[in-house]
DNA sequence: GCTATAGGAAACCAATTGGTTTCCTTTACT
DNA sequence: AGTAAAGGAAACCAATTGGTTTCCTATAGC
């Protein structure tokens, strides 16, 4: 059984396909921002939200899939929370390319500097 | 105007839905991984991939259609290369919810704090 | 016990995806 | 000039998406 640490590290492509397809939509986007909020009833993200609730449903299922909300179900009332790990992964996955943009930065400011020192 | 630290802090929903979107597919990615070692040439990018060369164009242009690579066409040669701007604004999206999961991983740690104290 | 509420299941739909194949254009090499 | 290489365009396909509506189940409250 790999660790969490080995989970973030490792990456689970098909689970990264999952967590990164369930953030490519707006819709669902809002909806982790309000979860970051607090726990909310699927009505409750449903309410605000201009779309049937069956729709947001199924965006709650989606990003459920991706292990980027849980559910606890007391009585008939579903509760759902935010589960940051999936993000800390996208974080990890982030990590090589903070590198490079950060040289293309350090790149970029090289150059400015030299052109201001040899002009 | 929107100056590019604006650009990174409004979240420009449908940029975001386009870039999550790109990098919802384990072969795009690859690309992206491949091409933080260097530009290359769309044939490049097609060899190792198992896939035909089209399809392999296609994933091109939907990351640079997500501005996560532009190309520079040189006679019949198109050079990709890596653009990271747009994961920098993945970066930025993710700050709120690094403060997320700080928060519930310091909450664990105070948890198991008091146990090892209480106890 | 009856009614209202929270929520999923299933069927359906149009639009999009990821992939292929076949053909075409443009540039390079000899 | 003639051929090979780089790559896009278009047509097509099966599978998936995001959304709806209609119906169904289970819990809660009077």
């Amino acid at each position: 059984m790999p660790s969490s640490a080995e989970r973030a590290l490792l990456p689970d492509s098909a689970g990264m396909d999952r967590v990164f397809h369930a953030l490519s939509d707006r819709t669902r986007r809002g909806i982790l921002e309000r979860l970051s909020r607090g726990p909310a009833l699927v009505s409750e993200l449903a309410a605000p939200v201009q779309l049937t609730r069956m729709a947001v449903s199924k965006h709650v299922r989606v990003l459920e899939e991706a292990r980027l909300i849980c559910r606890e179900i007391v009585g008939r009332e579903h509760r759902c929370s935010l589960a940051a790990e999936p993000l800390q992964e996208v974080d990890a996955w982030l990590g090589p390319y903070r590198e490079f943009w950060a040289g293309t930065l350090g790149a970029l400011a090289r150059f400015v500097e030299e052109e201001a020192g040899g002009a």
